[in-house]
Formats: C-alpha cells, structure tokens, sequence
RNA sequence: GGAGGGAUGGCCGAGCGGUCAAUGGCAGCAGACUGUAAAUCUGCCGACGAAAGUCUACGAAAGUUCGAAUCUUUCUCCCUCCA
C-alpha cells in the first residue's frame, strides 16, 4: 500500500533515533523539522532560499487550499509541486486544526481563555465540519472523504486523516466523544485513501484524547492497529510546557514505533529536545516563521526565551549579527542594528532577512541533534542549543 | 485696507460649560505568538509616585461662572477670500 514510502531507523540512542523517510519527492533525514507553507508558501521566502538554508520539507494546508485556489486548480498545474516550485517532499494538513482555529482562534488565546473575533466554524457533526468561508462567506463542508479527494488533488506525498483537534478547555466527555468520533472520520479517511489509492501517496492517522491518559493510550492503539503509514500527535496538549511533555509521552505509549511519529504544531527549541528523547521522528510549527515576521530571531542558549526581539531599543546600535557563529545568508550580510532599523521603518526586506535566519537555524539545529543522536551525544548538543 | 477661518499632549486630529489629564490615528516603549483568517494581537504612553494621589496643561493675558479646552475681551501668529 505503501511500496513507494520507506521509513528506516538508522541509529537510536535509548528512545531518540534517526531515520530516512523515503518519498516519491526525495528524502528526509530525521529528526526534522517541517515548515509551514500554509497557503502554497512559506511566509516571504522562496523554494530557492528553503533549499539554500538545508529545509527537507515543507506543510501546506488543505483547508486553505481548499477555499483557494481551490484543489482542481492545483491538480490542473500539475500538482502542488510544480505550482509552487518545490521538489522536495511536501505534507499537508488535513483541515482538522481548522475546526480549532477557526473556531476558537490561536492556541494561546484559547488556553488563556481569550475569545477571538466572530467563529468561522459553524457546526461540527458525525458527518463533518461545517465552515464559513473567510474568503468569500460560502459555505464550506468539510468530511473525512473530502479532505482526502482534496489532499490527493493538491498531490502532496504525505497527507493527513481528517479528525478534528480538541481544545484544552473541552471537559473528558467531549473529548472522549471527539476522539471516538476522530477515530470514525480516519476510518474513513483511510477508506477513500485505499479506495484511490496511486502509491503515490501515505497517510498519517492522529493520535487524540486530550489531556488523559487513559483516551492518549486507547487513541495511540486506534491508529497502530489501523493500516496508517505514520501516526502524528495532535489536539490540545495541555496549557504549560510540563503538561505538554507528559501528554506527548502519554500518546506514546502503546505506539507502533517502526512508524514515522510527528508531533503536530510543535517548534520551541527545547520542546523538540524532549520531543526528540521520547522518540518524536519529525515536527512542523509555524512558530519559527511567524514570530520572524513579528521581529524575533532564534538564538542559542538565552535562557527562558528563546529569541531576541529586534525591535527592541536595545539593537539599535548593535552591530553584530544575530548570531556570531551562524553562516546564513542575514548573518553574513546583516547586523542586528541594519535588522532593528527594517523593521522600525516598516521595510519588507526585514521578513525574508530573519525568516531565512529561522530557517537555517532550526535546519542546523536538527543536524546536529541527529549527529547527537548517532555519536550518542545529544546532552551535549542540548547543552550547546538550550 | 476689508471679510472670514484657525491655533489642543512628539506629530496629525476629535472635543465646543461640568462625567476631560482630554476620543482616534501615527510615532515611541514593552509583551504575546507552538498541525498560520497572523507583516498579527495585547498592554503602557503629560510630570512626580509602587499606589492612592499631587502638580502642570488645550497660543498668551485678563475676565464671566460654583465650575472653562469649551463663553467674552485684548494681544500674538497662521491660512483663505475681496480690494
């Protein structure tokens, strides 16, 4: 089913490993970190400048794509590939954060209990999810059968079982009854996979269940037993770092670990330290882009944060570059103070000069965690990061 | 020379007797952001103070009033139109 699709581990240092993830579209050598294309790109930054600066792998969403310009449009360019330009290895989402984030907004603002505007999600059922467009107000019905024809149509190589992610703040009961219900929508995902299926494609079932134990384990023994090619964690996993960690290791247990595992949404550097020790192969996050458009460059050992501000007053006459022993293109060319002064002046130069840094810096960042791993020194690359 | 309009906090600009230390926007200072409706959002932003509060403030001066950024008079400076 998946002859075309390939995860090797190569070496493993007690729960942490590194691997090959083969794909039709080339392959990727993990622990990696995918970036967010959202909507058929990441943020400012072209296919050229993703390769220059070591990126294996890129995320784009099928909701997005969906509402426009539309997956038959895609298909009828030759794919995603060849409209955006990418040849490497290409996952997409499968609409499921959407049901969260159109409904309730970002992560941090549902956690901290912050509404967020007019919901575009208006109905959630056994059938699917019903949306209003936030491009044109239509309605938008979203299934398990749809999100997979509109996932082959995009032609990503790794696609994604619809489900939906629940919130922190949904009591056990929803989130029992969500999960179950995720459950029958991969079921059906992984139907009209089987039922089209070209090889040229693998899919992910997701691990939900919230902040419990006992739905983590049930919904991590749905997706092994199920003939999924890689199994992602997704939903809430809780509102502090600690909580984060254990729920993530929760959804570990009773894993089919021969499979490719990725942690959906996660891109803090010593999050994917943990991560990476319990065994996560790949995470995606838009974290690293997003704040670089917000004027934030990832730094080594800073203590709690894990990046400078450089719109601070503090950069203004700094001279040197973000980082001293980093050989990016901006690092090379650019200083801290030449940086602060774009962004102050609103130039738009400032989003592709620190995207590329971020880039870069979570690329070498998880090199040297796979050189950790196979010289059995990963202690002292997190030493050397955190 | 005549007729009118205007001067508000770093800038622009509301307010037109009390609820005004004064709406907004910009600029400034910070913070947040984790399967992207995000070049977004939040907070602070006269002085002193941790705060309560105190002081100084709506071109200048004098007045009316219990009370004035708001009303009156004079002055200064800007702008428009007519000669």
């Amino acid at each position: 089913m998946y002859r075309n699709f390939k995860f090797n581990i190569i070496s493993s240092f007690e729960k942490a490993r590194v691997g090959v993830l083969k794909t039709p579209h080339g392959d990727i050598q993990t622990p990696a970190f995918i970036f967010c294309g959202t909507k058929a790109s990441v943020k400012g930054i072209s296919p050229k400048q993703l390769i220059e600066n070591e990126t294996q792998v890129i995320l784009s969403n099928t909701y997005h794509l969906l509402l426009y310009p539309g997956a038959d449009h895609i298909r009828e360019r030759g794919g995603l590939h060849s409209f955006i330009g990418w040849k490497g290895p290409i996952l997409t989402d499968s609409g499921g954060f959407q049901i969260f984030s159109l409904g309730h907004g970002s992560v941090a603002d549902e956690i901290k209990g912050r509404r967020s505007g007019i919901s575009a999600l208006l109905k959630i059922d056994e059938d699917g999810a019903l949306f209003r467009s936030y491009r044109d107000g239509a309605l938008q019905f979203l299934t398990p059968e749809k999100s997979i024809d509109t996932q082959r149509n995009i032609g990503a190589n790794l696609i994604v079982a619809f489900d939906e992610c629940t919130p922190y703040h949904s009591d056990k009961k929803y989130t029992e009854n969500s999960m179950e219900r995720s459950h029958r929508w991969e079921k059906r995902s992984l139907n009209e996979f089987i039922r089209k299926n070209d090889f040229s494609q693998a899919l992910y079932g997701v691990i939900q269940g919230g902040v419990y134990e006992d739905l983590r384990k049930r919904s991590a023994e749905f997706i092994s037993e199920n003939p999924f090619f890689a199994t992602a964690i997704g939903g809430t996993l809780g509102s502090t770092k600690t909580q984060m960690y254990e729920v993530v290791e929760m959804a570990m247990n009773g894993l089919d670990i021969s499979r490719p595992i990725h942690l959906l949404g996660i891109g803090g550097i010593s999050d994917i330290f943990r991560g990476v020790e319990i065994g996560i192969d790949t995470f995606d996050c838009v974290h690293p882009t997003r704040i670089a458009r917000h004027g934030a460059a990832l730094v080594k050992k800073n203590g709690t944060r894990e990046h400078i501000n450089l719109k601070n007053t503090m950069y203004a006459q700094d001279d040197n570059p973000i980082e001293n022993d980093c050989n990016c293109s901006t690092c090379k060319g650019f200083s801290r103070a030449y940086l602060h002064y774009l962004l102050k002046a609103n130039e738009l130069l400032a989003f592709p000069a620190i995207t590329i840094h971020n880039i870069k810096f979570m690329n070498k960042l998880m090199g040297e965690i796979r050189e950790g791993i196979q010289n059995k020194t990963l202690d002292i690359v997190r030493e050397k990061w955190c």
